[in-house]
DNA sequence: AGGCGGTTGTGCACATACGCACATCACGAA
DNA sequence: TTCGTGATGTGCGTATGTGCACAACCGCCT
């Protein structure tokens, strides 16, 4: 059988440092009376004395000796963690794990690597998947979300930026089809769209009230094989206008609209969202965005 | 400042390892509530979430991982301590620290020698000096006292034999004075006794009446001197009839007496008496005074 | 010798921390 | 969907452990 607490191995360890009952019971700022009990209740667990008593106080026997030693280095490793712990808290230091989708990896990417540049030693890393990381679980320090507002959990949820969509095709596609001259044209093109009616996108949403389903002739789950797709030609489709800058033999079609406009959130767990380091890293994130050109 | 109690350390340990507060409060035999109150306080001190907290359970943040670690190693170490202690009090190892004066070495020194050859690794250190060493201050584990029965103290202490004194002088000493033909002859000799009125040694009591001051031409403080004195003829003088007959070259000129029995005494802390170590040392001592020519 | 400072040890009253019961929530299976 | 299981979280009554006051003891210094 184990100890039962480890609070009576600590007495006992100020008792054999300091050789005196009342000694260790102000410096753990308890009664000497209890010091006493923890002793008696710890010898009586191990069936050993610890300690001679005598008028002049403890003396710690082979057994207290021993306890004394172990005690020391846990004594030692405890106050160096707690000295790690608090200051974990208030630097920013180990890994920063954030996670969003792979789409606004040209706005996220400037930010985290200046972020990393100026902490060295901090690991970012930088998650995407088609499932979304479930902050809950430790899985992410903080998720840039696009959509509508994620709620539940005990994740601390706030607006960030607009990303501003507008529609674009290719040279090429441009080039044989024409550019849609309304917004009544566009039933005469194809487009490039994300697969499934069931897209939350503004954008997508505004397009399927306004083109037959058989017009959406390219459809893809990822959002990298859906640019692709628009810059071979495949059709016409919605980008976020500050990535369709950075791509070549793209022309952009129709000008950002206010209702394709996709909300963004920044969303931390609620454990986490206190620490300095994601704090800091939400602060970077709302100053880069005051130069994005989105609003 | 340091950690607040230890135990709270211990409990977050738990719920780290295992990962739900309730799989925590089983192992550590509390309730689950009392689990949750250890984390929100340790939390609180630290200044730091330990844990994300979710419908499944627990799982450790950066810092709590650490204080797994840190106390994963604590928790090995306590039981490695406990098991130690616990073992410590039931077989025999160590040192084994006995106390008594020098003059009784010849008796005890067999013992203490078989001892040690039945209990590999056990250091034997037999301790001799002028003052006598306090076991109340774990000086020592056993002491072997001669004359009055020691009291005062946490120390039990039970009688031991009776060292047989009788009166030696060397063969020079003989064949120059002669031996005492009765006890009144004994004025017209020279003795070797501890310097000093105050002895309370039974046959120099008896010697002290029975003889002027001025024929205790020899006196010493240290038993070995005195020893040595007689053997080189400065006089007569009381020896343990068990240590004389190991000495060439010196008669008996009197037989023991019973008056003159100087009573042993076995005196332990009570601390330590219950030990095994120690209950096993004095059951070699009585085993071992069987067989002496003492009573 | 005798008082003094510091120690251990103990009975009693109380506050802190505990266990209990219940509420709530999330996930998974039928 | 609905039910069931197993998790976290909270209010409340109680018991355990704590602090307090006092006693007893020892060593030291005057």
């Amino acid at each position: 059988m184990s100890i039962k607490t480890w609070d009576e191995i600590r007495t006992a360890y100020q008792v054999a440092r300091l050789g005196t009952v009342s000694g260790a019971a102000d410096v753990l700022g308890v009664h000497h009376a209890t010091v006493i009990r923890h002793i008696d209740a710890l010898e009586g667990q191990l069936g050993v004395k610890l300690f001679q008593r005598h008028a002049r106080g403890y003396t710690a026997t082979e057994a207290g000796t021993d306890l004394l030693q172990v005690a020391q280095a846990t004594d030692d490793q405890f106050i160096q963690l707690a000295g790690r712990i608090r200051g974990r808290g208030a630097s920013v230091t180990g890994e920063l794990v954030v996670t969003s989708i792979a789409m606004l990896s040209p706005l996220l990417n400037p930010v985290m690597i200046r972020f990393q540049r100026d902490h060295p030693g901090l690991i970012v890393r930088f998650l995407t998947d088609d499932r979304v990381f479930r902050l809950e679980y430790g899985e992410a320090h903080v998720a840039i979300r696009a959509g509508a507002a994620p709620e539940g959990g005990d994740n601390v949820v706030q607006p960030f930026v607009h990303d501003r969509f507008a529609l674009y095709g290719s040279k090429d596609y441009l080039a044989l089809n024409g550019a849609p001259e309304s917004d009544e044209d566009l039933a005469n093109h194809k487009f490039v769209v994300a697969d499934g009616m069931d897209s939350k996108a503004p954008f997508f949403r505004w397009l399927f009230d306004r083109v037959p389903q058989a017009s959406l002739s390219f459809r893809a789950t990822d959002g990298r094989v859906m640019r692709d797709a628009i810059q071979m030609g495949a059709g016409l489709g919605f980008l976020s206008s500050y990535e369709a800058r950075l791509l070549p033999d793209l022309v952009q079609v129709m000008p950002p609209r206010p209702e394709w406009r996709a909300q963004l959130w920044l969303v931390t767990h609620v454990d986490l969202h206190r620490t300095m380091k994601v704090q800091s890293f939400l602060a970077y994130l709302k100053d880069a965005a005051k130069s994005w050109p989105l609003e």
